[in-house]
DNA sequence: TAGATTGTTAATCGATTAACAATC
DNA sequence: TAGATTGTTAATCGATTAACAATC
């Protein structure tokens, strides 16, 4: 079944969802069969009352008297983040943060398949990495327009950002996954936009390291 | 003037100190003089009331009728989140995140310098990478207690990152930057942890793009 | 002085927690 | 049945926004 998206959601319940579906995989991947929301909060350091609230945003996945279901809450949460949905996604910048990405991150675990980088450097235009081959930067107007990918991962430098963002969001392109350290979402992208920013992280860090 | 931490300032607060400091920086290298908290809640997304709120947690660093003094703003958040104090930070684990981390981030824009790098690969053991030796993963908890660096960058695989964890809070490091995926914040460390999950961020926007 | 904008208190809003009837 | 644990409503808590006197 698919997930109708209730708008009513708070993103402060939605950030929580992906920590849900890592903590249940693990327990299913021990074969752990089945979970109360008691046991669960104790281990992820939440209270029960609130992964019962969150759950039941998207619907009863429980049972009274015997708690969740373990391979079926997995289940259920690949389904609303819409894992299964097997999204395409192109990276653009293939410098160090890029390539880290494109050989080390699991992109199929998080619901998207790697399908074309694209850079500046004529040293690594045409060559193959991580099994994607990587395109003229010159060419991804083209490319986002004929192939409709869903998301560009954005791994270039931080000055490039906002006019790559604004055409690709004309292209058509439906989310920005930003490590450029420039903020996005503001420019009235009218798209989803994750910002990773590294360096915000580590100032916290800082600070709470008295 | 150094800040007294006071514990009573909300997570909230200070996860937003960090976003101020980067739009008040840029706007001191535009060689703004002075803006509003009217001025900087449009270009940020916030509310004047938000800002003024949060400023006011650490000090009353405005002026009625003038705004806040944009360079002066500047250095006190970086006093608030301590970038002045030079902290020492260790990479444990070489591979393409260390790797992208060691040569591209600026780490003394974060408050740190990096000092050293660990890995367990024969290959890279004694090279220098972007101007740090990598050592021997087995020299660590030698090292850390020697030379009592503040941090670890923690880029190793998931499955080592709770024991490395463990040696290196009794090794007396102070915070832990980590990157591996698991949760460390859990097992009781007594430090601060910043988890970075890649997949937690872009499962939300497999999660938005409907 | 008049206009602008702060610092701060009060009001509102939303998120988290507690409680408990329903029910497996 | 008795015990356990859910789904859900109500109470609490905290964070955000609005308002305004103070004052530059």
């Amino acid at each position: 079944m698919e997930y109708q998206k209730d708008k009513g959601i708070s993103q402060a319940v939605i950030n929580r969802i992906p920590r849900y579906y890592r903590y249940i995989q693990d327990l299913k991947n021990q074969n752990v069969m089945r979970i109360s929301s008691k046991e669960l909060a104790a281990t992820m350091g939440l209270t029960a009352s609130q992964i019962r609230q969150d759950l039941n945003c998207f619907g009863g996945f429980g049972q009274q008297g015997y708690g969740y279901n373990v391979e079926k809450l997995c289940e259920e949460l690949a389904q609303i983040l819409g894992l299964h949905r097997d999204r395409k996604a192109i990276i653009i910048g293939v410098g160090n943060i890029g390539r880290a990405l494109i050989k080390n991150f699991n992109f199929p675990g998080s619901g998207f398949t790697l399908v074309c980088g694209f850079d500046a450097n004529p040293d690594i235009i045409g060559k193959k990495l991580g099994g994607i081959e990587i395109q003229d930067i010159s060419r991804v107007e083209d490319y986002v327009r004929k192939n409709k990918p869903d998301i560009a991962v954005l791994t270039l430098p931080r000055t490039a950002a906002p006019d790559i963002a604004k055409l690709l969001v004309k292209e058509g392109i439906r989310g920005l996954w930003n490590f450029t350290g420039e903020d996005l979402h503001l420019e009235g992208l009218g798209i989803p936009v994750e910002n990773v920013h590294f360096s915000d992280s580590l100032m916290t860090l800082c600070y709470r390291i008295d």
